[in-house]
DNA sequence: GCCGTTTTCGGCCCGACTGTTTTCAGTCG
């Protein structure tokens, strides 16, 4: 049983206690589904070596919930949870995921009218039946069918954040054109910079709320109004995603900015110690004994009464940073202004639609110093994949815009390509071939699954390969589409280590491969990194922020990511 | 059900909005 699967069934068991009325338990089940969710280790792994004691040193999980994944792990199934689900036997997740529905009201509606999932409800909404119960109405029917709709469209939807941040930046802009907002921010989880958002949380401040409220509402790409108040308006965008506006004075700003951007997990372990230290701190500011401000207009005035230094957003998950700030350990986290390279850049030569002179040009006007063209090698016919004579004579073109561009506009061309790893692990390119380029990426563009045994020796082999300097897109996992690949990572990262193979961070939106977590443990393990934007388009320059953004949330640092080296250095540090 | 710089017992983050109420429960973030 996999960790995803045993989180799914905690977070279930969280929504049964919600119904009985409990008021803690489902906080601490809740809490628990979160942690094992995000887990990277198998939780089987981790009972098979170190019991049931190893599982109750695990944050938010004591002797109860241990001995409830012991039963699990060891039958894949858990009786309590079936006792459960045979007293209200209702689809729970999907139920619950509905905007508007909760524990309370998925109860009512089963005992009441027997409703058990999402077509049921919708058929006696119809029948208008609902309207009847205790707590309902017809407007509670209308909101509903509201939320099963939306359901239906974005099937419990997250978005991409590469993909929609830029909506939220024209949105950004428009409020920030009103004379009545004296300041304005993304907050949330896209403020966190998370691969993909549920919604997006704006902040403002500003002394006429309303006029604010009414232009939001009223925006041309609005859809939907869910809610609508002085301080906090909900909306739906025609592209599906919510838009929270929260509006607050302007000595709030900080405090709220702190608040709504998150994460939940940092921000509850922020106000116990502010309880701790006597305070209270809520989206309005730090409070002492006597109610009075005493930090809430910036960000970091908070974080300093705490004792804290300011945490970057990307760090805030609850995930170890509040003790390293506490301790003086907080990363420097490479910044976003700091790559002088980029080692991955496909041209019209395979499937690219820029001509390599046109790429050159966007990545100088995207502030670097060096690049590497690397188009795909034979095999990739779906990628019109080059042969050698293709490659040598791409190589000399690189060479004649490198000598113009050298000169003249100071950026360097390297040639290199992406070479396409087999399934036995060799490569679609011989070494005489493959050492003629100044960089090689190897990289896995079939058999996604293997099995672990099988897949960790094709990479490990490539790898062993003189001629590969980075592994590309290392675990080929595509957001909401494909997995990651099913390999042993530890060994990759002591490979990494061991024959100096770049591990690289794909910024393609949907790809940010290696992703944060992966990328903590290659940090922790002391691999070398490297942020390539995989630009297949003159355009796609900005992702390298994406990719930045996730090998900060993995704590990484300016000298963990290679291409923050000038080109000498960097070229030194190959292998 | 979890947890410990007040605590092995008794706390557990806290405020906004909505709809159905007639002062509040449920939901959300």
């Amino acid at each position: 049983m996999k960790n995803y699967d045993i989180a799914r069934i905690l977070h279930e068991i969280a929504i049964y206690e919600g119904m009985k009325g409990e008021k803690f338990k489902p906080r601490a089940y809740e809490k628990a589904a979160l942690y094992i969710g995000s887990l990277n280790d198998d939780l089987g792994t981790i009972y098979k070596n170190g019991g049931v004691k190893a599982l109750m040193e695990l944050p938010g999980i004591g002797r109860n919930i241990a001995e409830k994944l012991v039963e699990l792990i060891q039958t894949g199934e858990l009786a309590y949870y079936e006792e459960l689900k045979k007293e209200i036997p209702v689809d729970i997740t999907i139920l619950s995921s509905i905007e508007g529905m909760g524990p309370k009201k998925v109860k009512v509606l089963y005992e009441k009218l027997g409703i058990t999932n999402i077509e049921e409800l919708e058929k006696s909404i119809r029948e208008k039946r609902v309207r009847d119960l205790q707590g309902f109405g017809e407007k509670s029917e209308k909101k509903i069918l509201n939320g099963i709709e939306f359901f239906k469209k974005s099937h419990g939807g997250r978005f991409i954040l590469g993909l929609v941040l830029n909506t939220f930046e024209d949105i950004l802009h428009q409020l920030k054109s009103l004379d009545t907002v004296k300041n304005v921010q993304l907050a949330g989880s896209a403020r966190r910079m998370k691969q993909s958002i549920g919604d997006a949380d704006f902040l403002a401040a500003s002394y006429k709320p309303d006029k604010v409220m009414d232009f939001f509402t009223s925006m041309p790409e609005v859809a939907h109004i869910h809610t609508k108040g002085t301080t906090k308006s909900t909306v739906r965008l025609k592209s599906g995603i919510n838009c929270d506006l929260r509006i607050v004075p302007e000595e709030s700003f900080g405090a709220a900015l702190q608040y709504f951007t998150g994460s939940k997990q940092h921000n509850v372990v922020l106000r116990t110690m502010a309880l701790h230290k006597g305070y209270k701190l809520n989206e309005y500011g730090l409070y002492d004994k006597r109610n009075r401000q005493i930090a809430g207009r910036t960000e970091e005035s908070i974080y300093l009464k705490l004792g804290l230094p300011l945490i970057p957003p990307e760090l805030r998950e609850d995930k170890g940073e509040i003790e390293a700030a506490r301790d003086g350990r907080l990363p420097k986290l490479v910044g976003y202004d700091d790559l002088k390279g980029d080692l991955q850049i496909h041209t019209d030569w395979t499937d690219g639609n820029n001509a390599i002179i046109e790429m050159a040009q966007a990545a100088k006007k995207a502030g670097l110093e060096y690049i590497a063209i690397t188009d795909h090698s034979r095999t990739l016919e779906i990628a019109r994949g080059l042969n050698k004579e293709k490659l040598k004579e791409q190589e000399k073109e690189i060479k004649k815009v490198n000598d113009t561009m050298k000169h003249n506009e100071g950026i360097t061309i390297l040639s290199g390509v992406e070479v396409n790893i087999l399934k036995d692990g060799s490569l679609d390119l011989d070494n005489n071939i493959l050492k003629e380029f100044d960089i090689v990426g190897a990289a896995v563009h079939s058999y996604f699954s293997l099995s672990k045994e099988e897949q960790t020796k094709r990479l490990v082999s490539a790898m062993y390969n003189t001629n590969i300097d980075i592994l590309f897109h290392p675990t080929c996992r595509v957001i909401q589409k494909r997995q990651p690949l099913d390999v042993d990572f530890d060994k990759i990262l002591d490979v990494s280590k061991e024959t100096n193979t770049i591990l690289e961070v794909d910024s393609s939106p949907e790809r940010l491969d290696l992703q944060d977590e992966y990328i903590q443990h290659a940090v922790e393990n002391k691999c070398k990194l490297i942020i390539d934007s995989d630009a297949h388009d003159k355009s796609h320059f900005h992702f390298l922020k994406f990719g930045i953004s996730q090998a900060r949330r993995g704590w990484a640092e300016k000298k963990d990511v290679i291409n923050t080296l000038p080109l000498e250095k960097f070229l030194k540090s190959l292998k």
